[in-house]
Order: C-alpha cells, then structure tokens, then sequence
DNA sequence: AAGCATTTTTCCGCATAGTGGAAAGGATGG
DNA sequence: CCATCCTTTCCACTATGCGGAAAAATGCTT
C-alpha cells in the first residue's frame, strides 16, 4: 500500500502532540516520533500556516483550531456508518441501541437506533452524560488509567437510589466492567431503565462504546451473557471497520 | 514560510472532503481541489492507512474516525485559548462569559468565565442546548444560509413565556442579530436572565459565538451598544488569534 | 448481454520537493 | 553574565513524490 512519508509524518506530528495533551515543545515531539529537528519544524511551520497547529507565545505548539472543524465532520459520518450495527443491536434485542464516546469528562451520544416497540427509549443523539451512571459511562471508564481522576473531577451525584456515589464502589465496578467485558446500568440513570453496554475497540484502546436500553421487565427477559456476546460481535465489526488493521 | 507540499495538498483533500459533507468520490475531489487524479489518489490512500480517510463500499471516499480524536483534542485546547478574552470579557461587564460552538443542529457550551457576583451563572462547559432560545444560537444561526432547515428539524420548544417559537419569527429575529452585529436573549430560555452574544469570525465566516450572562436587573444597567461594541472587539482578537490571516 | 461512458487505480521516468545534519539564534535560570 | 537548553535557519544531496497517460473496474444504456 503505498503511502506519502511526509503526509505520514505530519500526522505523526500531530498525534504527538495529541498525546502531550495538544500542547508540546518541539524537541517533545521529537522525542516522540524520533524524527529530525529540522523535519519537525518544517512540518510545524506547514500546518501552522493552515491553522492545524497553532504557536503559543512561549514558542510551544499546540493543536490548531481547524482541526475542530475536520473533527466534527467525521464525528458525524462515524454516526453514519454506525447505523447498520446499531440496527443489528436493535434487531437482535428488540430495545433502542446507542453509540456513545467520551469527550472531556462527559459521555456523549453521537447515533442511534430505535427499537419498534410502542414504550421505548427516547432519542439521546447530542445528549451529553456524567459517565457513572450510565452503563456506557462505565464501559468507556473501564479502559481509562486516570479514571478515577475522572471521577473526582466530575463527582457522581446521584441521579436515582440505585446510582453509585463513591469512587471507590466505582472503582471496584470498573473492575467486574473489565472482567465480564461489558457494563450494566441498573436504573442508576433513571428509574426503571436497564442497559447493557459493549466496548467498541480500536485495536485494544477503547475508543467508543454501544448500548442497548430498554425497561426492566423486558431488559431481565434477555439471556445477559449472550446477549452481552453477540453485541461484543457486533461492536468487533464496527471496530474494525471504523479503523481498519493497519 | 516555509511550507510542505504534500502535506498542504493532504490538507486540501481533507477539506475538500469536509467542503462535501465528509463524503466525495476521487473525481469530486479533483474538481474542487483541481489536483491531478493520481496525486489525490495517493494522498488518499496514506490518509487511508492511518484512518483519517474510509472508503466505503463503493469506493468513495469519507473522513475518517481518526480525526474525531484530534478534533476533540482540539476543541479542548480552543477552550484554554478563549479562557484570557473571556475573562476581559467579565472584567468588562461583571457577568458570567460563555464560549459556545454549534455543533450539528446544537449549540454546545466549550469554555467559561465566571462572574466574581454572589448571584452568577452556573457552569454550563459541555451542555448542549438548541439554537433557539439563546443569544448564542442566535448569532451562530444568523450566518447560515440553511438556518431555516436547522430551526425546521430541530422545532423551537417554549422554554419560557419569552421563547420564540416559530420559524418566521426567528428568521426575522436573525436580521436583526446580523444588522446590529449581536444577538440578544431576554429570559428565552431561563425567565431572569438576559444574554448577550458576538460573533467570532475566521476571516469572514462565524467560527463560534461569545456571550456574557446575568439576571434581567444588572444586564439592563449597562449600555448595550458600548457593551456589544467592546465584546465585538475581544472577539475579533479571538479570531485573529485562533486562525491568524494566512 | 454486449457495448459505452464514467470513475478509479496503477505505472514509471523525471525533476523537484523534502530531507536532515550541523550551525546559528534565542530563551531561561543559576 | 555565562552556561545550558531549546528552537530556528541553512543548504547540498538525493530519495521522494509528481502527474500524464494507460489499464482496470464499475455501472448505465440500449
């Protein structure tokens, strides 16, 4: 497959300083990716005059404006191609299906798929959540090292009598999270309404999650575990195709 | 300024990709870019191998969930920028300032301020909430050419005895904000509290919108035109200051 | 089913755009 | 004020990316 090494490069650049948290000095960035001062800076100064990058006045860089708005557009197409596995969701449970990410400290809901049943979940495209008392919330917690920070941060009111309030109770249900490989949401949100929810992966980092949500009675129907099975399935594909093996 | 010709031509792809609605064929691509089929055709296909470009089944080409990463990262770093002309911005009025973005069909909340006040504004960084009942949402509508569309999809709900709720109205009401260069809100979505909006510009298209917030009282004690003058001209810096002039 | 039009993909020789080591220029702080 | 660290500039070389044009794939029409 062939490739263009500085358009590689630049992206290499770019999610360097991703990961210092778009913020970085340059020999950072070098220390990074292992490129040359010379290249860095060339390649600095290219996205910079477009806006991707942007100089702080102590000469540091960070991420650029621009970026927003690329951002936001393929947030919106990734809703698109979600549809069909969320349908499949749908299909398989009978309840409304989900896609949710993190952004910031906030879980938000970026697609969904609604269940044909006449009591149903309600839309929530835009709606933006505390994780902890949301079965997604905990999927996408589950995989993140500063998660408690992320806690703390944010607090766990409580949002109904079953919600969880401390950290600690959080952290240990982050734990069965990642041992059963999918969270459960036992009326934490809102009385009445159980989900179940599946990492989505790109390659082993969590990058979003699917749920499903419906009422109780129905919700307690189902078979969990391979229910939680075939949504793992599901979201495996998704995965994939969202971002492609390398 | 130096500058990297493949990387800037990626750029160009990408945003020719974004300018479609995040999805194009290769040939659209070349028509809006009008760079030679091979040279796209490559620069497609290193993007594609990082997951900043898919190809969908039929061999078209959309933007990719990898920039969804950075965009977030970014709009994070957006929020540290605007936190100094927001502060000016409270230093100005003694009311709570607001950085929001529209973001899909919503108006979403990215940075804050607060009033030194005892009786202030709550944080709202994160919250979602439609265009229509706010200062904010007005101004980011006012230069949208499909505001009608939006205001159609999204409906105006009554937040308020104050709300606008029809369509024709608001399209007059948008005149207005473009006329006077600010948009204003008296108690639309929260009956007491007065906003008001100015654009941030990109050269000449509206990026996002500041506002400053506070109780009915206060917000009629000070001189608006003087204010909206002033806030006009925090926001230009804004601007300049998050796409400098190429 | 076969042919035509359109769009995407591959190829390859050439020239130039990009590389990177090294030196100069600025900050920072003890 | 000097030493250290980090950033920016420079330039000769050549690997890298360029792009026209041909081939392949698709899908539309008759």
């Amino acid at each position: 497959m062939s490739t263009v090494q500085s358009v590689d490069r630049a992206l290499d650049v770019l999610e360097a300083l991703a990961d210092q948290g778009g913020e970085a000095g340059l020999s950072e960035i070098a220390a990074r990716t292992g490129l040359p001062y010379g290249t860095i800076h060339r390649l600095l100064q290219a996205l910079l005059s477009r806006g991707y990058v942007r100089q702080e006045s102590d000469r540091r860089y960070a991420l650029g404006g621009a970026l927003v708005r690329l951002g936001g557009a393929a947030e919106r197409m990734v809703g698109v191609w979600a549809q069909p596995h969320l349908e499949k969701m749908v299909a398989l449970s009978g309840e409304t299906a989900n896609l949710a990410v993190l952004e910031g400290d906030f879980v938000v809901y970026v697609a969904q798929a609604a269940s044909p049943r006449r009591l149903r979940m309600f839309a929530e495209v835009g709606r933006r959540v505390l994780p902890h008392s949301t079965a997604v919330g905990k999927v996408l917690l589950a995989d993140r090292v500063d998660a408690g920070d992320i806690l703390r941060r944010t607090g766990l009111p409580r949002r109904t009598e079953h919600t969880i309030t401390s950290v600690e109770a959080m952290l240990v249900e982050l734990e069965t999270v990642r041992a059963q490989g999918y969270g459960m949401d036992f009326g934490e949100e809102e009385l009445g309404v159980h989900c179940l929810a599946v990492p989505v992966r790109d390659g082993s980092r969590v990058i979003a999650s699917m749920s499903i949500s419906g009422p109780v009675e129905r919700m307690e129907a189902l078979d969990r575990e391979e229910l939680a099975r075939a949504m793992r399935s599901i979201a495996a594909d998704f995965g994939a195709d969202v971002s492609p093996p390398r």
